[in-house]
DNA sequence: GCCGTTTTCGGCCCGACTGTTTTCAGTCG
């Protein structure tokens, strides 16, 4: 009975809720939701190390955890689970979701008031029933209430990087001019490239801080101020995204844009080695343990800083990116590595990018010619992009057909001799994003694939075949001799749709075998492989190609989203076969 | 419940904010 990693998660961050509100000790509830957090974040399936007898490689999970998944794997339930459902109502674990009721409150609105879920509470609320306990009044009646019309109103939980981005920018922007500002910075798992944000982080550095929030309130599209204080804003946008402003003093700016960027389970390990030396870190500064922190800012004892590397490097730690701090081994290399260095200096970045190689024109669903986004590429500073228009059985009106495919590559013949006569060091490849058929078969004969320079194949119909059925279908397309790039593997689309159930072992390891890229999808929809997966490509020696699937010209800007997917997972330029000059890339897909 | 270059027992990140309180519990990030 095998359970995703993801079904893992979700069990053990119940348990954990439905374990804080019976009141058990907070420890073992944290204890339940690292590991849960550590399970979404392991490079393997939980399956495949349970096999092995290797759980106990994923942090977090100790002897009973490992026999509570041990009892899943085996019998596909766990008593210790089931006894907990029946013992914690589902609606008073969904009382959690309300904003301002926590494990304590949910507990008492069931035990006191037999209250047991959100509906009843908001009646409750209403009837004035609530002030009745202890430590309850009116004003807590009415954020309650508040909170559960919140959580009508929000749409879907958490944002697309994609969208968010643009927004965060936007503000950034806006706040750099406000006199006396020195520095601006989003925050959050946004800094971290995390592929849905929750809400979008902005720290600003700065002398003066009224004119950052006035400037902050009166900007367009807020919505609802949640609170507007002296050096924190709330506000919450149109769209559901809430936006928070704090400025800090420009001398702990180090110290409150580590704290502010997370992740939360990053922080904590941290801050654990700052006790381990005596020392305790906040967002304002590292001083000694047992000090007052807070208020002794200024004592002898309490050091600032003004940047993020000086503050790793005093707790003994080699600079760790943003995109790293998601406490997924960075920590350990940041303390092996010691002081004033940086964990991963090779990791990919945007200039490391030569080339796209995913792109739709005119000749299949895209909305610009051929000439059009090469000039949008070059403009980019690339020097080379890969054409795939769609094949013809996707049902994509105009997909290419083996006589298209022979007029397509006289009209690149006529743009790269026009551009090369402008003085253009650049080269637009003819490749095709061949469908793969629901046995592997790939839609295109291979005389056909064999014109192309490179040839990307990708699934996009009956992503729900069972396991063994569609691994060994997008196996059976990567042995195809012509097949270089497989793309966005899993088919998912963020917040709307699941990705395809394969056996990821299996499927890297076929690519490792038959030479063949697996792409990261910069789409701000796909974003596929994800960081998680990506990750284990690489480990095991895949190579992946970072590309847009722009559909215009405009869309080539996705390239960052895809670069930060990488960067999250511990890419570095080698293992990308688009950060390669044109040469290496043409060699390697020819050695297929 | 997990974990160990000070511990196999005794710890477990840290602070802001809110509402209800004359000192703090609960929630949140």
């Amino acid at each position: 009975m095998p359970f995703s990693n993801q079904q893992l998660a979700a069990i053990f961050n119940d348990i954990a809720d439905r374990l804080d509100i019976q009141g058990e000790i907070v420890f073992k509830v944290r204890a339940y939701r690292t590991a849960a957090e550590n399970i979404l974040n392991a490079s393997r399936p939980a399956a495949d190390l349970w096999r092995e007898g290797a759980l106990d490689q994923i942090p977090g999970i100790g002897k009973e955890i490992a026999a509570k998944v041990d009892e899943l794997m085996r019998t596909g339930r766990l008593a210790f689970y089931e006894r907990l459902r029946s013992e914690v109502p589902d609606g008073v674990v969904a009382m959690l979701r309300v904003p301002g009721v926590g494990p304590k409150r949910a507990k008492e609105f069931w035990d006191r008031l037999g209250i047991t879920d959100v509906d009843q509470l908001e009646a409750a609320a209403r009837a004035g029933k609530l002030r009745e306990l202890p430590r309850m009044g009116e004003k807590a009646e009415q954020k309650i209430l508040a909170g559960i019309e919140s959580l009508k109103r929000r749409a879907t939980g958490r944002m697309r990087l994609g969208d968010a981005l643009p927004i965060a920018q936007r503000i950034v922007s806006r706040l750099k001019d406000v006199s006396g500002v020195q520095k601006v910075e989003w925050a959050g798992s946004l800094r971290r490239g995390k592929e849905t944000i929750g809400d979008i982080d902005i720290i600003v550095a700065t002398t003066d801080p009224t004119p950052v929030m006035q400037t902050f309130l009166a900007m367009p599209g807020i919505a609802e101020v949640l609170g507007a204080g002296e050096t924190k804003s709330s506000v919450r946008l149109a769209d559901g995204l809430q936006v928070d402003v704090r400025t800090v003093e420009p001398r702990v700016w180090g110290t409150a844009l580590q704290y502010f960027t997370g992740s939360q389970l990053h922080n904590i390990k941290v801050r654990e080695i700052a006790q381990k030396k005596g020392l305790t870190l906040n967002e304002y500064a590292v001083s000694r343990l047992g000090g007052t922190p807070h208020d002794a800012i200024g004592r002898t004892d309490v050091e600032t800083f003004d940047n993020e590397p000086a503050l790793y490097a005093r707790l003994g730690m080699a600079y760790i990116p943003p995109e790293l701090r998601e406490d997924r081994g960075e920590i350990e290399k940041a303390l092996e590595l010691g002081p004033m260095r940086i964990v991963m200096p090779d990791l990919i970045d945007l200039k490391d990018m030569r080339g796209d190689l995913q792109m739709h024109t005119t000749w299949s669903d895209g909305a610009s010619d051929v000439m059009d986004i090469a000039r949008a590429a070059i403009a980019l500073g690339y020097e080379y992009i890969l054409i795939t228009d769609h094949t013809h059985s996707l049902g994509v009106a105009n997909g290419l057909t083996p006589e298209r495919v022979k007029q397509q590559r006289k009209e690149i013949d006529q743009v790269n001799a026009q551009l090369k006569k402008e003085g253009h060091k650049f080269r637009v490849l003819q490749g095709a994003e061949v469908e793969v058929k629901s046995d592997g078969a790939l839609d295109l004969p291979d005389d056909v694939l064999a014109q192309f320079d490179l040839v990307q194949a990708s699934v996009h119909t009956s992503l729900t075949q069972s396991r063994e059925k569609i691994t060994a279908r997008a196996i059976r397309a990567m042995q195809n001799p012509h097949v270089n790039i497989l793309g966005h593997p899993s088919g998912r689309l963020i917040n709307e749709r699941e990705g395809a159930d394969y056996d990821w072992e299996a499927l890297f390891r076929a690519a490792l075998e038959h030479n063949v890229a697996l792409e990261i999808n910069a789409d701000p929809l796909r974003l596929d492989l994800n960081d998680v997966l990506a990750r284990r490509a690489v480990e095991l020696g895949c190579k992946l190609s970072i590309s847009t699937d722009a559909h215009s010209p405009g869309m080539l800007n996705n390239m960052i989203l895809g670069v930060m997917v990488a960067r999250r997972a511990w890419v570095t330029p080698a293992s990308v076969i688009n950060t390669w000059p044109l040469a290496k890339l043409l060699k390697w897909a020819a050695k297929k």
